[in-house]
DNA sequence: CTTTTATTGAAAATGGTTTTCATTATCAGG
DNA sequence: CCTGATAATGAAAACCATTTTCAATAAAAG
């Protein structure tokens, strides 16, 4: 289980395990959707009800650090989570519900040295983000 | 000259010449690297000392509306803009000094035909950004 | 020129995020 | 199982980027 793997991460690197940090956590390993701040805030105070906006900016903030989230970038807003998975991976996003899936093997090594050696950049990172609509919104939209 | 190709583009869509306008299509379309309201604001009273933040932000809304502009998103923040080149193009950002190069043909076919087949997903739109040390930044970082 | 009305800049409002601070809770050591 | 040191918390205030409001101004059509 994610939310207990985070636990972990967060106790081994010397911070203390809070209701507030669990309930935190749990909403954000459970999610398949990025979530915002006040979406974390509002699905994670059904569990610890008397939990802070400012404790859920923190801790996502950790998650972040220690690499088990990371921010979702989108046309109307850059400021939703969602877990990093393992490794490195790019992001499917659908348009419609928010439904992320994680992929690996983008195979841009090609690409990549193509462009440096036509703009004399040395390239250390790269984004990759796909949009579309998912199998669930697809039907809907049939109907 | 690009400036003039903005100006011309605004004057079609309805929208007055202006001088505030002019200073900022100015900047914007001059610079080589992503800029923020406030720094196109900055750069901008050189031209057009009584120019306002407030038409910074306006001018910015619109010439992103008609495509001429985009926004580049960046770990430290996403709120800076520039030229968005000539249809469908990437950036490649220096992590240094932020110049920015747009390129094409990212034959992405592939691996979107792939992962569409995977995911069930009908991948609709893709963002790709490279980000690396430019030519300049790498001779001084040498001496 | 004149008239219409889009545009402007200043000030205020807004909204998300961060800081401050006194209180509380975790957990290592006794 | 206590207890003390201190990390963590939530509330309130501060902050800062962006948006809205509004009266004055300027573009441009006729």
């Amino acid at each position: 289980m994610t939310a207990e793997l985070w636990l972990t991460q967060l106790k081994d690197n010397g911070y203390r395990l809070t209701e507030a940090r669990k309930a935190v956590v749990e909403t954000v390993a459970i999610s398949k959707r990025a979530l915002t701040p006040v979406e974390v805030f509002d699905q994670a105070r059904a569990t610890s009800p008397g939990l802070g906006l400012v404790t859920v900016y923190r801790t996502l903030e950790k998650l972040e650090e220690l690499g088990l989230i990371q921010r979702v970038h989108q046309t109307h807003g850059c400021q939703a989570f969602i877990s990093s998975g393992n490794g490195h991976e790019h992001l499917l996003l659908c348009t419609n519900c928010g439904a992320a899936v994680l992929f690996s093997g983008d195979k841009l090594e090609a690409l990549i040295a193509a462009i440096s050696r036509q703009t004399g950049y040395q390239v250390e990172e790269h984004w990759l983000q796909l949009f579309g609509v998912c199998k669930k919104c697809r039907k809907k939209s049939v109907k």
